[in-house]
DNA sequence: TTACCGATTACGAATTTCGTAACTCGGCTT
DNA sequence: AAGCCGAGTTACGAAATTCGTAATCGGTAA
């Protein structure tokens, strides 16, 4: 994991489908040297995978939870990534415990998900930031 | 939006490197096809972009920022969105105005990040929160 | 120096993407 | 009904990209 590394994978993140003699061109190396990398980057599983990022519903929203001091955030977690529109959940230092990206139909089925969230027995509290515009790095 | 179209994307979230071709043979149709709707489901923002998941030994992190009040967040978005190992950069409701999330190689490439929204004449202070584990939902 | 090994480069072949024109098939008009 | 329109689909040659593989390079140990 080089700087090589790390410059191609910037590009694949912003770029997934950029081709391999772009990347090359752009990082100043051949192709087959970028094949090669990004085939050792997947088997090493620094690339989990090629995937698309999608926006099905119309409102985005993070929703911050804490969650009591005696229990195991990584089954909250769990849990709540199964749930539907969810996108991310990210366990985070700080105030809050645990954020949930999610990415929801209307300000009703966000409305769902935290009260589910606030029904849950561990959860202590929940403050919600609708994202009102997203950049792509 | 019809059910090709969720069948495309299913396929395409599995493994956004699969060929047209390979996908038109999967759900019965033509290479050409695969790609109209594909091109088509970009240009309507369905698909958001093709990237990569990656699951390496980096540090991902919020940055929340709060600028002052007579200034355009966009601006200030746009500029953001351009800086390295930012991945996305929200404006959102809520306390703080901007939240950047970064996924850099280390502490310092996220320290660095800070310091520079902290430069950045407009930013009046942020919030830093380390992403100590994600969960896809 | 020499041998060796992994990384890089080079290059022709296979595959995929791309541009574009033809075709299909409802729905609509006359 | 006949004709027409337009969106979506299909067909196909050209361009671009990926792929397989062999040669080359650069550093290192003996």
């Amino acid at each position: 994991m080089d700087e090589l590394d790390r410059r191609i994978l910037d590009i694949l993140r912003r770029d997934a489908r950029t081709p391999n003699t772009e990347i090359a061109a752009e990082v100043g190396t051949s192709e087959g040297t970028v094949r090669n990398r990004v085939e050792r980057l997947v088997d090493e599983g620094v690339i989990e995978r090629f995937t698309i990022a999608t926006r099905t519903g119309n409102l985005k929203a993070m929703i911050e939870v804490t969650v009591a001091v005696d229990v195991d955030t990584n089954d909250v977690s769990e849990l709540m990534s199964e749930w539907k529109d969810v996108d991310f959940v990210w366990q985070v230092s700080g105030e809050e415990d645990i954020v949930l990206v999610v990415d929801a139909a209307d300000t009703r089925a966000v409305n769902d998900l935290i009260t589910r969230a606030r029904e849950h027995d561990d959860v202590k509290s929940t403050k919600t930031r609708l994202i009102l515009d997203e950049r792509l790095g």
